[in-house]
DNA sequence: GCGACTTTGTGCACCTATTCACAAAGGCTT
DNA sequence: AAGCCTTTGTGAATAGGTGCACAAAGTCGC
């Protein structure tokens, strides 16, 4: 029934589940793994391990791209690259602006991953007059008022937005109304954008917050040991904000 | 019925959503710059505003917490931030440790949004000679064969894993032996934990592949316009894979 | 002190995601 | 070429999360 001619019709195309496609990256960097290590066939057990998912899930998960296992055998790991890479885009190139060049723009300028993944860094873009000009990982900054015309000359389609919070809207303002509809944030802000625009957030302090939400749980949670005794509070009084206000 | 001297008693104590969890920090966000502008009281619509999440849904997650709202008012800002970072844990302090002091490791090492919320770094520590005895935001930077030491010394209890990936499970081994129960993992790769240990990723490029591939379904999305056709390709050619690999 | 108005807290229905468990499919051995 | 063995792909059950819509609760003006 499956015919190799005819897979591509098979697949669900125009509904894949949002957790599956945050997953495809999982998978995708654990088949480059195996190629590397001149693996040519991988089970869904193992790659399931590899990836750090249970099995059935990533079967699932592959199922919705299509039926690209062999019974019996697994999946064959160069087939799969290609066809997860073709599904996450990553088989075109999409150019990339680095927004704000403090510590977090240079580690995103000089991170690898991007460049072998189909992401080129097309510039590096500051307000600081003393950044603008310097050269980052081959490439020299440039100052953010040329924003629009280098988006506009270099066909920018994806903004990464690496500025302080109080900067972070504003420029995604501007980069919106250039045209670009994906933007990937580091500040630590909510941005809002019209409808049609994807914002996907990093946020390196949420995650902290939320490893020691669970480690707090481990030790016994929060009301076991009552710091102090918040219910009966007033409200008004302001000593406890000290406590979590720098 | 909810007379403010038993609310603390009301919540489901135990049984906070994780989706709650992880909400929870940007709400507190939001409140606290609420709290910069003076603002003593909010309803569920403005913060669920400020927050980027709709209102039945941030006044179901506060609800997890216990009953912290007035009918026909809203939220005290201070006491909800409070309870917040009461419930999260960020009304004691958390002892960070940041291996590998590359750019991300900087960038980490200065990101003000630590400190400001409970979390203080104890220590950098990086295996390059000529980075270590360097100072970085006012820390040195130590070598990592202190690495157990330092731990132990200081009551490390949140590590930060900011290296390259080949070097990332090795030390995320030596911290959970040296008694660390929660890992912030900023390395590419999947890393293998006992039980009762808490990673958390954070993975630069993965968000950047999932908005490729919105940004490639606005534009159409893959199988329309079949680049090559893939589903005939007999398995074992390799000429589609130089697309995708650097 | 009362009634109108605002806003919370939540029951309910829906939707998405996860996991189990197994029939169907394919390869390999004899 | 037949049967055994492995592994996929998926139906069905379960769990978890979201959002509507409204009753309950409380404030504020008069």
């Amino acid at each position: 029934m499956t015919s190799r001619q005819n897979r591509n019709r098979d697949r669900a195309d125009r509904g894949i589940p949002e957790a599956t496609v945050a997953r495809l990256p999982v998978y995708l960097r654990a088949l480059h793994s195996l190629q590397e290590r001149d693996v040519a066939t991988v089970s869904s057990e193992e790659l399931a391990a590899a990836a750090g998912v249970n099995s059935a899930k990533l079967r699932k998960d592959l199922s919705h791209l299509g039926s690209y296992g062999t019974r019996g055998v697994g999946y064959e790991v160069e087939y799969l690259v290609y066809q997860i890479s073709r599904e996450l885009g990553l088989t075109q190139d999409w150019v990339v602006a680095i927004i704000g060049v403090g510590n977090l723009g240079r580690a995103l300028a000089g991170y690898g991953g991007f460049a072998s993944r189909g992401f080129r860094v097309a510039g590096l873009l500051d307000a600081d007059e003393s950044i603008v000009g310097q050269t980052i990982s081959g490439m020299a900054v440039e100052h953010i008022d040329r924003l629009e015309d280098l988006i506009a000359e270099r066909g920018v389609s994806i903004a990464v937005i690496a500025t302080p919070a109080v900067a972070a809207q504003g420029l995604c303002d501007r980069v919106v109304a250039s045209g670009v509809t994906s933007v990937l944030n580091f500040a630590p802000v909510v941005l809002s954008v019209p409808e049609g625009v994807d914002v996907r957030k990093v946020d390196l302090s949420i995650e902290l917050q939320i490893l020691a939400f669970h480690e707090q749980r481990k030790a016994g949670g929060p009301g076991d040991y009552e710091p102090l005794a918040a219910g009966d509070e007033p409200p008004g009084t302001t000593h406890y904000v000290e406590a979590v206000e720098a």
